[in-house]
DNA sequence: GGCCAGGACACCA
DNA sequence: TGGTGTCATGGC
């Protein structure tokens, strides 16, 4: 079996950079990891763009701005309700407890990792985003993408069971810097939305043991 | 018209 | 702890 720094070079070469996360400043990175809970991308950036025509494409902004134009410029993301909820209590905090969110960064790591997850709303993937992708922190983001591969590929077994179990598997075959981190979680999600989604039998993977695993049912 | 997306939460046993 | 329903728009 190859291992997990292998695969990443594999993934790399095969796809090139994936230049995450898109956007121009931390905020909007922020901003986008909350919006894109259970929604394409593509949704995302409707959103994003509803936001920066208000002049609310900031935490600060949104931290005082009127529920209702929040969820105007939100209703592309789905769940918008919730979201507009979401991103309001996570801008107020930061304004109110930290002035600004490069003071969370400038936290011990695990500690700002508790913090966002103390906030309704963030749970681990959209800690880890913020805090790999905004932070440029080592965390890698798990996903239900990252799963799947891991246990068709063996890098898992089926009794990984928590989050914080599976990231701690696999990022101590990693190096601890971000941007490969950052990397990986983006090419597993190019790969499995461009082969594996699409072609989830298909013969013509680059990566052995991937989407012609011919083991059990996990897709 | 049904299913799913770059999740998280509430509720239940 | 683990499983299930809910949120909600847009693309395929």
């Amino acid at each position: 079996m190859s291992s997990l720094l292998n695969i990443y070079n594999m993934l790399l070469n095969y796809w090139g950079p994936q230049n995450w996360w898109p956007g121009e400043t931390i905020d909007e990175i922020c901003i986008g990891a909350i919006l894109t809970q259970n929604t394409t991308w593509n949704n995302v950036e409707r959103a994003l763009q509803n936001l920066k025509s208000k002049h609310l494409l900031s935490i600060s902004s949104i931290a005082l701005a009127p529920e209702e134009t929040i969820e105007e410029c939100l209703k592309p993301a789905g769940t918008y309700r919730r979201k507009t909820q979401y991103l309001i209590n996570f801008s107020q905090k930061i304004v109110s407890q930290l002035g600004k969110i490069e003071k969370l960064f400038l936290m011990e790591p695990n500690k700002a990792r508790k913090w966002l997850l103390g906030l309704k709303g963030i749970g681990p993937e959209t800690a880890d985003s913020i805090l790999c992708y905004g932070g440029n922190l080592p965390f890698l983001v798990i996903d239900a993408y990252t799963l799947r591969l891991g246990k068709r590929m063996g890098w898992l077994n089926s009794k990984t069971k928590s989050y914080e179990n599976v990231q701690e598997i696999l990022q101590r075959e990693l190096p601890k810097d971000p941007q490969v981190l950052g990397e990986f979680h983006a090419l597993i999600v190019k790969h499995s939305k461009e082969i594996c989604r699409k072609r989830p039998r298909c013969n013509s993977c680059f990566m052995k043991d991937c989407c012609n695993a011919g083991k059990q049912n996990i897709y």
